[in-house]
DNA sequence: GCATATAGTTCGCGGCACAAATTAAATATT
DNA sequence: AATATTTAATTTGTGCCGCGAACTATATGC
């Protein structure tokens, strides 16, 4: 059997640049489907015989089908190429109470989709998804899956393949990807939620050329996902994006991590309905939702206290502004809901911000939470096969997934 | 005259093999000459044959040369290759009060090095860093020089290719780059410092593997530059790194940036002296130099003040590993002098931020600051010719910079 | 003098992008 | 209805490039 030599990926071989182009092609597919193979030259800047070539190799590989036939005003009509829609993902989120398994399409629309509590034993929580996740796929018999993305409310370490900080679950340092792999027998991708949204963004969303931004995500907690240079930031043990640990204020109130005065504490959800029961006494279980619905409703405390949130989400931002003047800010909160009142609010707070030039954009995602973080984790395993360094992979896919053992 | 198509640059041609491993055989040869073409084919994972084509060519372009002859156990004696050392580069370090300007060979060795007085008028200094450069390559008649590589305290925007930001300076959007080329004929480029110190460091350092680094320069101000998936990170007009105006306390003192408690306000040299100042009386002209050498004769209210200092700078650290996890962190500032008992202050701070894992290496430069920016400055020229994508600039060289007017 | 080890070159092969020529299929013109 | 024009897609020949085997060059040791 072949061996693949990992310490000199760096350099290019003889298939590099297919494996290059294949991506680009592959992309402009998958973003401007149906398509035809002149329209992907002339996208591409490829000449029309390599794009054919490349063309009939993804089709070979089944990523790629026929679509309709074109209409032109003039001219041969062009055959159209689109994603091979009958291939398949399934994907997890998983959060403190209540996770998600789903089954999406390549192109991230969703076929299926079930809620269920989450097990606060780590190993039996593998056990579980494994078993929905089984369960999802027999209900698409018709479908070939690709793997498996994961997202969940925690950090996964590349190097270890393990969640190795997940305090809203509360586990830490254990193998969630071994053991559903093993039962699934398919390929597993974790990634940490607010990662999740960045590459569901990057991946559906409309922010195809940017290349520096950051997603906050803000529900019990406060998470965020950095992209720079087009890519992720992970950093060292995936720890990356924790600027919701940031502190500050060292004499503010004391954080779950230990510590005073954390980002997170003044601008989650929790905050708020800290800020409002300091006005106002609550019923027993007073939930954010209700605290938004009050709002709606145009209760001027529960407005009082989601403006010192927005305030409070604004005063982080300056911070990631003056840092990384990322080009765009995108919040994935359930504050969402009342942008057109809470979102000026923060716009003028980053306006503030700005040494010199023009503010970065800000804007609430494009599509729920819950949505995005399913829709990253979709990304997760599209990167694998549609991301760079592709090429190479669907080599290896024939070696009986070694590597994921021997490395 | 061949066009080159910057809208497709994502493709790959036939020649783009040769150009990332021209630039892996390139950056080998630099890092470990003298060496071999044997043990280049050993290091890359190239086939010996591709090496030997590689170097051929490199020396054709007259970027290698040929060394000595090695000696070995038994067999064949390998012929050395190194960097022909002949080719020069032109750095400058502009800064406030007092600038430099040097000339270095590819390796980053200073061959000669003048300092003047920054002129306050920025079309002034344009023309005056001009005729300190010409000055300079007329000092190396023996040299051939690749181009001119500029450091200074202040914002550089690659889109505009001005000098966006400079409030040390007290410049703002200013062509600085444009009449130095026309004036020398040479191509330049310009960085901010703490970012030309982040190159400095993974071009001439010991950091060579490291992919994620942070690096805190601190003197009037405090500047960062950072450094993740092995890639600078600029930020929307070039403005990333500016953590130094993260605000710490929205009640602290007014920085001159407009806001109040920014990271700088407390962490930098003049808040040293500032904090010196509060608890002693002091001459007129004190200076942060002065402040270090008062510590060094065990003055207990200089320690004070620096020790305040030092827990700043560990503070606004933990915002830094919270958000990025850097696996280092490297501190470049003229309080280095005293990192033996300062050093452990910043590191203890550090330990306290990191949420599980181990903390980011935090270690002073490895070269005085003003050394790391004129090396820096090197880096930046190297970097278009020995950096990714640097192949197919060989070829743009003939084609008399047209492109730099144009785009 | 011959085996062995190491460095470096030569040569044929296959993969790949490119560009020109060719085929295919539609509409417009006369 | 025949021909020209336009657009799509394929075929074919060329050159670049990395690979790997064979070969040359040059050292040491028995």
């Amino acid at each position: 059997m072949r061996q693949i030599d990992f310490t000199n990926t760096q350099v290019a071989s003889s298939g590099t640049a297919r494996d290059i182009n294949r991506g680009v092609v592959l992309n402009l597919i998958r973003r401007r489907q149906p398509i035809s193979r002149a329209s992907l030259a002339r996208a591409s800047g490829l000449q029309r015989s390599t794009v054919s070539l490349i063309t009939e190799q993804l089709i070979r590989e089944q990523w790629v089908v026929y679509g309709p036939t074109g209409r032109l005003p003039r001219g041969r009509r062009p055959t159209f190429l689109r994603l091979n829609d009958s291939r398949a993902i399934v994907v997890a989120d998983i959060r403190p109470a209540q996770s998600t398994v789903a089954v999406a399409d390549v192109n991230g629309r969703f076929l299926s989709q079930e809620a269920l509590a989450t097990a606060a034993d780590p190993r039996q929580a593998a056990e579980q998804f494994a078993a929905r996740i089984r369960h999802q796929m027999e209900m698409h018999p018709d479908r070939v899956f690709e793997g498996v993305g994961i997202s969940l409310s925690g950090r996964f370490d590349l190097v270890t393949q393990r969640v190795g900080f997940a305090p809203n679950l509360k586990w830490s340092d254990f193998d969630l990807k071994g053991p559903i792999e093993k039962a699934t027998g398919m390929r597993v991708e974790v990634e940490n939620a607010a990662n999740a949204c960045v590459l569901a963004e990057v991946w559906f969303g409309h922010a195809e050329g940017v290349r520096d931004l950051v997603v906050v995500t803000i529900a019990e907690g406060l998470g965020t996902g950095i992209f720079t240079n087009g890519q992720l930031v992970r950093g060292l043990n995936g720890m990356a994006g924790e600027f919701g640990h940031a502190p500050l204020d060292p004499s503010g109130p004391a954080c779950a991590c230990g510590r005073r005065g954390c980002w997170e504490m003044y601008a989650s959800n929790r905050a708020a309905l800290r800020y409002y029961h300091e006005s106002n006494t609550t019923p027993p279980e007073f939930s954010f939702q209700d605290l938004l619905a009050l709002a709606e409703t145009e209760d001027a405390l529960a407005w009082k206290a989601l403006d010192r949130m927005a305030h409070a989400i604004g005063r982080g931002l300056r911070m990631i502004i003056a840092g990384l003047s990322p080009a765009e800010i995108v919040i994935a909160a359930e504050l969402n809901r009342l942008w057109p009142r809470l979102g000026p609010v923060i716009e003028a707070e980053v306006r503030s911000a700005v040494l010199v030039g023009k503010p970065p954009r800000v804007r609430p995602a494009a599509v729920e939470p819950s949505m995005a973080r399913l829709r990253g984790a979709v990304a997760l395993v599209l990167q694998r096969h549609f991301g760079p360094a592709a090429g190479r992979l669907e080599d290896a896919e024939s070696m009986q997934l070694v590597q994921s053992r021997t490395g």
